[in-house]
DNA sequence: ATGGTTTTTACTGCGTC
DNA sequence: GACGCGGTAAAAACCAT
């Protein structure tokens, strides 16, 4: 039935802009500093993460997972790297178990003699079958596919995707898997990791990507949350109105005040128990209307998905908020 | 399951190009 | 006449209880 409207965030398009955010406000990720709101800057040389406004230490004693010597050129490079990539928690065994190199090429780059092919292709074809075992493992392999595969669909970038992957392994490492499927547990881990890192998705963009329905998604994912006591406050209007501004080609002007409707709106109390998506969608028509560069009140429920009335009727509310400032 | 709230659907009327 | 917009009523969806 609501299948009417064809979604249209596939990908390819230019999605958010990165922007130091400093107005993030919720401490979610210490993106602020907690004293004086300063955004926070890290100091890889001493380990530090201070505040730029205060000179708050946040935290300490970080380890800094970058190299400790310098090369200046390539040659320098390959004689001082003893390591290989850094782990990542995107791969199910973290980038750490054994991989035998697809070149046939012994260690000082000397091809090998077609007997040694012979018994590295063996090694080869065994060191994968004991690399996944498991079933664990072979369970977390299907998942981070399926969280890689969803996040690109969706434009989500890397740190997402990473703390997906940490929520799933969370979740597979409590037994949370049994009586669930691998890929809703998967969406559902992405959807919470989306949201937390402040660019989040609606159920019905991740449903469009993810080959679970909606309904299971959503049970999925109160469960998970409510299992792994993560942390998830309702997603911000804010947070999207970059995306649909620039969908809607709407310039830096317009995103601007479109955020000052949403943040006059909040102090004011009027957006309490409506969808987020809604606000932020009749934030940014009644802001393309402010700065005399309108968009239809149909294009912006196109990208927003979102009904032109509950535009209609936010955007009074936000408009009436902000006359009652000024 | 239920009731209250919000969103959607569908329809109507008004003004403009 | 098509289009953008505003409003309304009733249905559907959502949420907490």
């Amino acid at each position: 039935m609501t299948d009417t409207t064809i979604r249209e965030y596939s990908g390819e398009r230019a999605h958010e802009r990165e922007e130091p955010s400093e107005d993030e406000a919720e401490e979610d990720e210490q993106l602020v500093c907690p004293e004086c709101g300063g955004s926070l800057a890290t100091d890889s040389e001493r380990g530090e993460t201070v505040c730029e406004e205060c000179g708050l230490v946040v935290s300490e004693d970080e380890i800094d997972p970058g190299p400790e010597w310098r090369a200046f050129d390539a040659s320098e490079k390959d004689e001082k790297s003893r390591v290989g990539a850094p782990t990542t928690n995107m791969m199910h065994d973290k980038g750490l178990s054994t991989n035998i190199g697809w070149q046939d090429k012994d260690a000082y780059g000397n091809s090998l003699s077609s007997r040694q092919r012979e018994k590295m292709q063996r090694l080869r074809t065994w060191n994968e079958r004991f690399r996944t075992r498991d079933s664990k493992e072979r369970n977390l392999k299907q998942a981070l596919g399926e969280i890689d595969r969803m996040a690109s669909a969706l434009g989500l970038p890397e740190n997402v995707r990473e703390t997906a992957s940490v929520i799933y392994r969370r979740a597979l490492d409590e037994d949370l898997l049994p009586g669930r499927s691998i890929e809703g547990v998967a969406t559902a881990s992405l959807y919470a990791a989306a949201r937390q890192a402040g660019t989040p998705r609606s159920l019905d963009e991740i449903d469009a990507v993810s080959r679970v329905d909606k309904d299971e998604i959503a049970r999925t994912y109160r469960y998970v949350v409510r299992e792994l006591n993560l942390e998830i406050q309702p997603a911000d209007p804010e947070s999207y109105v970059p995306r649909f501004a620039s969908d809607l080609e709407l310039s830096d002007e317009v995103e601007r005040r479109a955020r000052e409707l949403l943040s006059t709106a909040k102090e004011k109390g009027v957006h309490s128990g409506k969808s987020p998506v809604g606000l932020a969608a009749a934030a940014v028509y009644a802001a393309s209307l402010l700065a005399n560069e309108k968009v239809t009140q149909s294009e912006v429920s196109e990208v927003a998905n979102i009904s032109e009335v509950t535009i209609r009727n936010r955007y009074h509310e936000l408009l009436e908020a902000e006359g009652q400032v000024l």
